[in-house]
DNA sequence: CCTATTGTTCATTTTCTATTGAACAATCCG
DNA sequence: CGGATTGTTCAATAGAAAATGAACAATAGG
């Protein structure tokens, strides 16, 4: 079988990243650093960015030099967190991935897979406290105030949210 | 020498967090891990967050049973965070803390610690992957079209920051 | 001054997280 | 089928981050 160099190079010689995916590579690992996201999802993430056509999973592992674990669970986060879609691409077997850029999307993702769950257990949270204070051996007014204020946070964050969400969804 | 016991134990029997010093805790150990901050700042700050009175470097020591170097660290960082205040007492040697509990502060000073040199230096890092197109091969389309989203997307968390703070700033 | 006490620093250790890589599953196609 | 290709899983390793603890400053009070 054969195969134009452009699809399939040999795997010691990869199609290396140019300027601007090298470039595009390093701002997206800064910007999932600071989102304390591991750094072979922003490579990742950063290669499908600045990629135009849809990149084989196989394409990210000889690029990158990550290994296929390593692009198998990225991709799959990324996919959870609706950041990268597969992209069905006729005549190849290869699953093909493209970068999702809207803001809708990557921030509404981000804060529903990591910030929301937290925030809706944050009810009951409070609410052990709040149990836990009519046991102890004096419940004092101080305690009362913290409950009521960790209570007044919970509501500005649930209120928040939506808010930050509905804005992000014009870009 | 002689002390009170209320204020200075025995270190292999110090006073133990109360019912509701705990649950307070727990829950700041779970709010930090969300924001990807050690366990240990969770429980410092949990610690006197639900402490009425100021708390001396010794008691964090002795009652979180963390190292002092723990302590240390995790106090210059909530301090400079904005999220603990240095408090004097009076005839005491000893330096004593309290729990900032503005969302004001304590929001503003993550973001502005955290966030906002990344969110600064943003247009830098686009800058130079505008420069980098131009002695690209063939500077595409495309390619600009990414520099203009990643231009837009810094312009909406530069405008929504402040927002969010002032929003904040009444909790 | 000198010494107790208090807090900091930072090299080392421990713990946690990310990454690898090899074995395995799934699937396509001859 | 059957064997080649493609992707997943997960135990093992490497690497990063947090926590420790011992040595070291700083300082207050005798």
């Amino acid at each position: 079988m054969f195969v134009t160099p452009s699809q399939n190079r040999d795997k010691m010689h990869p199609k290396p990243l140019t300027p601007f995916q090298r470039e595009a590579v390093e701002i997206f690992v800064g910007i999932f650093a600071v989102l304390s996201l591991p750094r072979s999802l922003g490579e990742i993430y950063g290669l499908l960015y600045s990629s135009e056509e849809p990149l084989a999973f196989d394409d990210l592992v000889t690029r990158l030099e990550l290994s296929k674990g390593s692009v198998s669970e990225g991709l799959r986060l990324l996919r959870s967190l609706g950041a990268v879609t597969l992209v069905p691409i006729p005549n190849s077997r290869k699953d093909h991935f493209t970068a999702e850029t809207s803001l809708r999307k990557l921030a509404g993702g981000y804060l529903r897979d990591r910030i929301e769950p937290y925030l809706r257990g944050g009810e009951s949270r409070i609410e052990s406290l709040r149990k836990v204070r009519e046991t102890d051996s004096s419940p004092s007014e101080f305690q009362q105030k913290r409950i009521n204020q960790l209570l007044s946070w919970h509501r500005f964050f649930s209120k928040i949210l939506p808010i930050f969400k509905s804005l992000a969804g014009r870009f």
